[in-house]
DNA sequence: TGACTTATGGTCGCCTTCAACCATACTACG
DNA sequence: CGTAGTATGGTTGAAGGCGACCATAAGTCA
């Protein structure tokens, strides 16, 4: 009777490596591939991990926020040019803020690798950045909201007022003519002191967020340093946003499915996604 | 000449699900198998991608600390029913602070889905609550260790400073007569400080960690109301614990591999690890 | 002791997946 | 215009995984 003793074993394998193939199971826990497949069978019953055709998922850890399982393929190419655009001005040794968002966390998965400082109050981005050893990593702490996984409240803006950094990140849901808005209440508070603790501010939003209000007022176009859009933005915005005085990138979103209609990239280059242009 | 799109696609599909199979790839991009087998080639080529039988797993991301990959299997069985005791001593409607640590990672396990409200340091173990809509989660914030994931410096104590909670759960490296040891510096302040800010303190540690000194002292035993520990632990040392008026709670590390020689287990049970028997 | 339950390993068709090959369409280049 | 390179889709024989069935062994219960 030490089938429970194999299952455990089996799962701390599958959880260890995320996926095990039957025959490195077999090899592992040294009994035949029928003992094997019934185990998966009520592994996978009891919830604990996923079969797939040759092989075993691991389906315990690892909860998935979901919004960033929900993705907008038009949109997504947007802001992965824009993350791109924005790490490129972010160097080696420089304290960046990350805001929460899947923008931001493109632009987070940029930066894994670099030698910089990373402040964040967003529990993806911090993941990437926890093994890290090139980079530093700091925490906002306070209640992690469930569906963005963002540390919001009084905690995070206090510990905030005592930081500075040289770049922050910003996301935004909605921005107009006033400036930029958000969806939380309480993250409003958190992006204010984000501003507040910058030495400059960018701001990473696809073209589909302007003209947009939102729950709450975060902050005017002043307190921005650089805008990174994409070709979907109007000129009428582009003319509002360098009236403001904002400096304004706009990308190409290219590398996706979107639109992306007659003209010819003749890409010859690898490894960049865009191209952009720079007012 | 869309096939740098349609790769990106594909490993923006397969990143958000963590695997796809052949077929749903052929269905979400809508290219034939063979596409899809020579994308998978020159994706798993270029490092982004592992290709198994029937699909593709994603390899970019998703760090993973290296504390939690190494698993001592003579440890691991005990962990894990240390944990189970621990965790049944939670109810519904606490507050628990959870430190860092893989036994304490276990009983956080053991505690997702529960309705409660957590308090941890721990990324790992923010993780596991953050999509987790029945509990409330708090995350400590600072600096973040790069080896184990967890939150330290003086932002966390502070905050820990102005929170109380039922029940707190710590490990530790080493436990002597004269109390608990850690290996960090910075973390043990920060676990003084989690003493400080709970109603009670459970320690989980497994019989190795017994009469081994580490690092810094954090704290004496007349501070901890239950102590959980497995069956290696020598009558000594029980008497030494229940002397400090500590309650212990010993467990078998049954369902693992380690040793589990010759005695009968006669379980009967399905869902109790383990048997355990208190003092 | 005998019937029953459970765990395990082996085997046998059936189905899926794989890799390789071939045909087609499109582009680039001379 | 022809040739070469590339991207794609279809087919096919081979390999491997899958589920079901059966046999064996050990333990449980009456």
């Amino acid at each position: 009777m030490q089938t429970r003793q194999r299952r455990s074993r089996l799962i701390d394998f599958v959880r260890v490596r995320g996926f095990a193939s039957l025959d490195d199971l077999v090899r592992e826990l040294g009994v035949s591939e029928s003992t094997i497949r019934r185990d998966l069978d009520a592994l996978e019953e009891q919830g604990t991990a996923k079969r797939t055709h040759g092989g075993v998922l691991y389906a315990g850890g690892h909860a998935r926020l979901p919004e960033f399982d929900e993705r907008q393929p038009a949109h997504w190419g947007a802001k992965r040019a824009i993350a791109a655009a924005a790490a490129e001005r972010i160097h080696d040794g420089e304290t960046v803020l990350l805001d929460g968002g899947t923008t931001t966390y493109e632009v987070a998965r940029l930066l894994v690798g670099r030698s910089i400082q990373v402040v964040t109050n967003s529990l993806p981005v911090a993941n990437l950045f926890a093994s890290e050893s090139r980079a530093d990593l700091v925490l906002l702490g306070g209640y992690v909201s469930p569906r963005t996984g963002v540390c919001l409240g009084p905690y995070a803006n206090e510990l905030l007022g005592r930081l500075h950094v040289t770049t922050t990140v910003l996301s935004a849901a909605g921005i107009t003519a006033e400036g930029l808005y958000n969806a939380h209440l309480l993250l409003a508070e958190t992006e204010q002191a984000m501003l507040r603790a910058a030495g400059q501010v960018f701001v990473v939003a696809d073209s589909s967020k302007f003209g947009r209000k939102s729950l709450t007022f975060v902050s005017g176009l002043d307190s921005i340093d650089l805008l990174v859009s994409d070709t979907g933005l109007s000129e009428e915005w582009r003319q509002q946003i360098a009236a403001a005085g904002v400096d304004l990138v706009v990308v190409e979103p290219a590398p996706n499915e979107p639109l992306d209609g007659d003209h010819h990239p003749h890409r010859d280059d690898r490894s960049k996604p865009s191209r952009e242009h720079h007012t």
